[in-house]
DNA sequence: AAGAACAATTAGAACGTTCCAAAGTCAAGC
DNA sequence: GCTTGACTTTGGAACGTTCTAATTGTTCTT
């Protein structure tokens, strides 16, 4: 006979417990949530049980049943950028205090493989997926993917044409903002470094440059707009390219934060000093943005918390919300500090 | 009578594909599992069924019945860290390919909140869990959460007296690289910046230095040792009291990239030039340490592939393996780039 | 004293898979 | 025509929950 210890390693289930409180199983159920049914002392009984015999609720059982899943696909284009590892860091810990669960899948703007841990999402049934779309996502792509009774919560990218909700900053305003400063500075030709037009954050953001200029009756350059991928690199070829363009800009705001840390890395190391002799502007105010060698001037998204009011934007469209009602522009705010100020007196422009 | 198109809105289920291939359900899930017991047309007309109807495979249900997991927890102490993304982002591809999927729980280095996820993510019944610990947690904490049954890879953090298998860099080599090579170029008087010595990952990084300094013959003093956060802020503050001391170091190894980013920016603040007045070096080459304003030396861990090595132990465990088996050491290379240089002659200390 | 009303508990069928044991089918061998 | 064995296919119980409907007691009304 031996002692009753451990059944092979099975391990224990609420037919155990149910057997060890003399109760049945469906009580034991009642308990575990919380039923005002169920008689203190019987509880009490229950709970002992469960201490004793060291047992813990099977997540994925109980789902099969209510088909009712706590978990939630959390889809990052690029999570080694700081901006994307803030943003799911808000999204995670708002998941987790709202009794879900994140899965990761970091799809490095791989459009495949983005498909096929959309697919893997699925089967693992997922209660909703908040998705920072790869770069080249098009509407048809998620269309194809996930069927419309999936919650889908786009954020930080929105995709032309889609029908979904999406959550993210007001990238308009938000460089509108960065650009008025500069111009407040002085500034009478400012380049945009950074990103393709086919991305439709940075259409956002130069439309915020550009209502800046037109408001402040500048005009607005095309050829001031270089384009350059929105990294590190691309902020130091942008600038490059910038400094030798005849219209001799002064000042630049740029399409994120890692490419104006990467455009002031050129500067100062073309011995060009930033914050006078040229002034950049950011967007995201990333971690680093405060940390830079010279603190950068940004636009601060409060990408933590935007992350957190996705995570209950996607709860409110797994309740059944309307996706059309769901979605969110954060506001946005300039945060200066030493990248940028007034333009040298000295180097004038030819006023175009 | 209507059309037969949609049950409501229950997904399909292998049932409903058995039906309208005409076959069992045993049959159709054989097929999903590529069997080669089933005929070619049979298999055929499945797939076909599985095509018109749409299904997705439930794995929950699969995983119910078989109590086999494709879940698998990625507990990380800090996400916001870019060396801590790189890891995650290494092991996340890698439990991918391997056919697993990440729970992701960011603890933010708070014990508390570890505990709570380590039993959610039992809840949720994942196969295994890959850990970066909180600062602080003791062996005795993980044993407690989590049954001997369960395996589980440290990663990163080794927690003295747990018998739990451990990937991660060769801390005490590769920091004894980064002193030999300060060493080589000439410097005498070195310090140690950042961290404490309750974090085993900095014992065995100042074992390193300290190994360097002996056997070169050179004095090892406990003073020069600048305990501080792990922050860029904390190397800030560390490499200013380095400044301070009587011992006079021209150079510092430090406890890891941004500490040594801290120190730098602070050295530059102080326009003490990086790399010929004062050298600096890191550990764990994060990509901000090769765009610095000065590029970083440091010493590179190949983060992203340890994170993929640890994946793999996991499932080591997972399939069987004996824990004491599964540990693991990389190797670490120094990557020389502009903050470090010869001492100037000039400035001569005192030797000791 | 009989029923109604209420409180507490429970049996058992689901949920969507897997997998064992069993059963068909069919050609070859006798 | 029967057996054999290889090849395919299948029924149905299991996995650990939840949930509906039913079943027990108990107390209250009349």
């Amino acid at each position: 006979m031996e002692g009753s210890r451990q059944a092979r390693s099975r391990a224990t289930t609420i037919v155990d417990i149910a057997r060890a409180a003399g109760v049945s199983k469906s009580t034991v159920s009642l308990v575990l949530k919380g039923s005002p049914l169920i008689k203190a002392e019987t509880k009490a009984r229950v709970d002992r049980a469960i201490e004793q015999l060291g047992y813990v609720y099977n997540r994925s059982a109980a789902s099969l049943r209510t088909s009712r899943s706590s978990f939630v696909g959390m889809v990052i284009s690029d999570l080694m950028n700081p901006f994307f590892a803030e943003l799911a860091v808000g999204i995670e810990d708002a998941l987790y205090n709202l009794g879900y669960v994140p899965i990761l899948a970091n799809t490095n703007e791989d459009i495949d493989r983005q498909a096929h841990v959309l697919q893997s999402l699925r089967e693992h049934g997922v209660a909703g997926v908040i998705i920072s779309p790869a770069r080249g996502t098009e509407a048809w792509h998620l269309a194809d993917l996930l069927p419309r009774s999936l919650p889908v919560l786009l954020t930080m990218r929105r995709i032309e044409g889609s029908p979904l909700a999406y959550i993210g900053p007001d990238n308009t305003t938000g460089s509108r903002r960065a650009v008025d400063h500069l111009i407040s500075l002085g500034h009478r030709s400012i380049a945009f470094l950074g990103g393709y037009a086919t991305m439709t954050t940075q259409r956002e953001r130069v439309a915020g440059y550009r209502e800046a200029l037109l408001m402040a009756g500048l005009p607005f350059h095309d050829d001031l707009i270089f384009g350059a991928m929105p990294t590190r690199d691309g902020g130091s070829d942008a600038v490059a390219a910038a400094l030798a363009s005849p219209r001799q800009p002064t000042a630049a705001c740029c399409y994120n934060d890692i490419v104006a840390i990467g455009a002031m890395r050129e500067l100062t190391h073309r011995g060009i000093r930033v914050g006078s002799e040229f002034s950049v502007v950011g967007f995201d105010d990333i971690v680093e943005a405060a940390q830079n060698a010279t603190p950068l001037t940004t636009v601060n998204a409060s990408t933590r918390m935007m992350g957190g009011r996705a995570a209950q934007s996607l709860l409110g469209l797994i309740g059944g919300a309307d996706p059309s009602q769901m979605s969110f522009m954060g506001d946005t705010q300039l945060v200066i500090r030493e990248s940028s100020g007034a333009p040298l007196p000295a180097r004038e422009t030819s006023h175009v």
